[in-house]
DNA sequence: ACGCAGTTTGACAACGGTTCTCATCTAGGA
DNA sequence: TCCTAGATGAGAACCGTTGTCAAACTGCGT
């Protein structure tokens, strides 16, 4: 009845192209978009539908294998999470610059504020962007 | 956010339109989308154009007179944010419900944070998404 | 009030990212 | 190896958003 949400993946297979899409972003620490990856692997003659590239991001997001934010502009973009602690980023709006922060204060925040409500299964998306101290220069006038 | 707040663009004409708009947006507190504000003035036989609609939304939130955020599904979603507060919202991944929350606490470490960095002129957007205890209830059996 | 010039609008086409469709293929157990 | 549910790929469909451009409108000078 209700299968929603699960953690386990024994239903999903180890096929070439889902091996060279995980690949493809444990590669990199950035966010990229599918269509990114899409052409990542092309480029290096892995062929891999654009569809099944969006399938299996998507999958992996629901399993918590990658995170996912969109741009300003509404794309999707992906990073794998396994392998690092939880963090956020600051982005400059205006050479797109980003630095990673940690933000054990925010993860508190986050958990104890929506505990508060009864909320529950807890998740927080923060996205900090400012203007870098180059470009904050650059625009004085 | 030492930023000067200006009434009146001198460059951006007062029509029709544009009023209508920003009417339904201060009328709630929530978030909508261009869409719904297009559907909503529709409604209310006021007929703006969707373009115009998209227009102005992106003129007032370049001028900081409305808050944008994205969807989970990349829709952009829009929000009055002269009249109130800065504050953001607990939402269900379940039924939707959504529950405004302040934190100051947040708000600082943003600031700190971007600071530590040598960013200026922060924004920032922080979404939390969960289980409202009723849709958790109702999950677990 | 009138006319002019520069804005703004609206209907619709175009665009781009994402999702859907469905015939075909494949991994893995029997 | 054979079978079958799950996975893939090509392309169409979808949908929010942006671009186009002639017509309508606004502010301003006269």
């Amino acid at each position: 009845m209700s299968e929603q949400l699960r953690t386990d993946r024994a239903d999903r297979r180890p096929t070439r192209q889902r091996t060279a899409i995980a690949e493809a972003l444990s590669g990199t620490a950035e966010f990229r978009s599918a269509q990114e990856i899409h052409a990542a692997l092309a480029r290096r003659d892995e062929r891999v539908g654009l569809a099944t590239v969006y399938r299996n991001l998507q999958a992996m997001a629901g399993d918590g294998e990658v995170d996912v934010i969109r741009t300003a502009d509404g794309e999707a973009v992906y990073r794998s999470c396994a392998t690092d602690d939880h963090h956020h980023h600051v982005v400059c709006r205006s050479c797109g610059l980003a630095v990673e922060v940690t933000g054990d204060a925010v993860e508190r925040w986050a958990e104890a504020v929506a505990a508060e409500h009864g909320f529950t299964e807890i998740r927080h998306t923060v996205e900090i962007d400012g203007l870098c101290a180059a470009c904050a220069a650059a625009r004085t006038r």
